[in-house]
DNA sequence: ACCTGAACACCGTTCAAGT
DNA sequence: ACCTGAACACCGTTCAAGT
């Protein structure tokens, strides 16, 4: 087999998935590749870029069914959901491509379309779908990042050190926390939305 | 100057400051402190340790005005704009800890001592204020990762496709964007979490 | 206890040379 | 056009040796 631009990205991602970013090598990249080191600059300016591509690569591949239908509360949540499904198929490369790609969601992309025909559907004014679209993006990739790297879950278990917790008993905390905590900040975020759109009866405008 | 750990700590992050973590070197860390690159490891054993140590320092410096007597919302806002001063302050540093160190905010730190008062505060009930503080942190850490990173103000900047735009009249976004869109999330969090904890005329339970 | 030089096992990338 | 070997300028870290 040749080697090709998409053929290094794809085991690239093989690499990430396996081991992670930062064990990601050229000199490995082109022994699975069955290659000379130096024959994968021949299709890849560089390490750097081979990241990039990567990163584009499994964003592009992000789909989401869209209900037309249902209220935009539901399709923002099926859309949130749907791209922690994506994160979680490849987290390694993700939580590096969150912090690292700053084009990582980028206009094209289905989320981005997705996001911005719900936020319309909701009643966003059109000059306000970017800054609400920006607003959900940085919550959504946030929440994942700190999934991903497991600073939601400590987080989550942290005994507070107000009121030194009397009856500490055995029980330790069941562990579906992330998936949880996720929801909460969705519908957290979600409710803060909601009534900046629908102003409410002391009169504050949507959107202040 | 004998070699000591706060010094490596405080040369690293000088370094960091400057170059980013990626420049970082236990070559060039030795050299800035006048030293063998060996002699390092007699005081720290190895780069991951010396990151996380610049990590704690920074984080262990924060430090916030405590307004007992505001309403739980300008505490928490408060509390979210000193915190993202500090990210300012060490950017490069700041964006590599929120991805890289899970632990980076921990039950000690100031930042958590005073959310845990803050939610207390607002009525949270102990038994939720972790979660809680989770949604917190996530959200924050989140919004100021897109920020330094630079993806905030790409996604902010966005021309949706829908509605192809018509009059693109060439007055270009104003570009204090980052702290408008910061101050977004924040407003939209706390209205989120306040319709949590005033139960609404629908008689839906604070923190279903 | 602290420092150090040499060395090892890696990196990414350039470049001249091959086909 | 595509590949390749040798080489360069780096890394982090081990280890034996020094004081």
């Amino acid at each position: 087999m040749p080697l090709t631009e998409a053929g290094i990205y794809a085991a690239a991602l093989r690499l990430i998935d396996a081991d992670g970013v930062e064990a990601l090598t050229m000199r490995k990249l082109a022994t699975v590749l069955d290659a000379n080191p130096m024959s994968l600059y021949h299709h890849v300016p560089n390490k750097e870029a081979v990241l990039r591509g990567v990163t584009r690569m499994v964003g592009s591949q992000f789909r989401t069914v869209t209900l037309e239908n249902a209220p935009w509360q539901e399709r923002i949540r099926l859309l949130a959901t749907d791209f922690r499904t994506l994160a979680h198929r490849h987290p390694k490369l993700m939580a590096y491509s969150f912090s690292h790609q700053p084009d990582f969601i980028q206009r094209e992309d289905p989320f981005l379309v997705a996001l911005t025909a719900i936020l319309d559907a909701a009643g966003v004014p059109l000059s306000k779908i970017p800054e609400t679209a920006a607003v959900v993006c940085a919550v959504v990739t946030g929440v994942l990042t700190a999934e991903l790297n497991g600073a939601l879950h400590q987080w989550a278990n942290i005994k507070p050190l107000i009121a030194p917790t009397a009856d500490d008993n055995g029980s330790t905390n069941s562990d579906p926390d992330e998936e949880r905590i996720f929801r909460l900040v969705l519908d957290t975020i979600i409710t803060g939305l909601e009534s900046r759109l629908t102003p409410d009866r002391d009169g504050q405008a949507a959107g202040r």
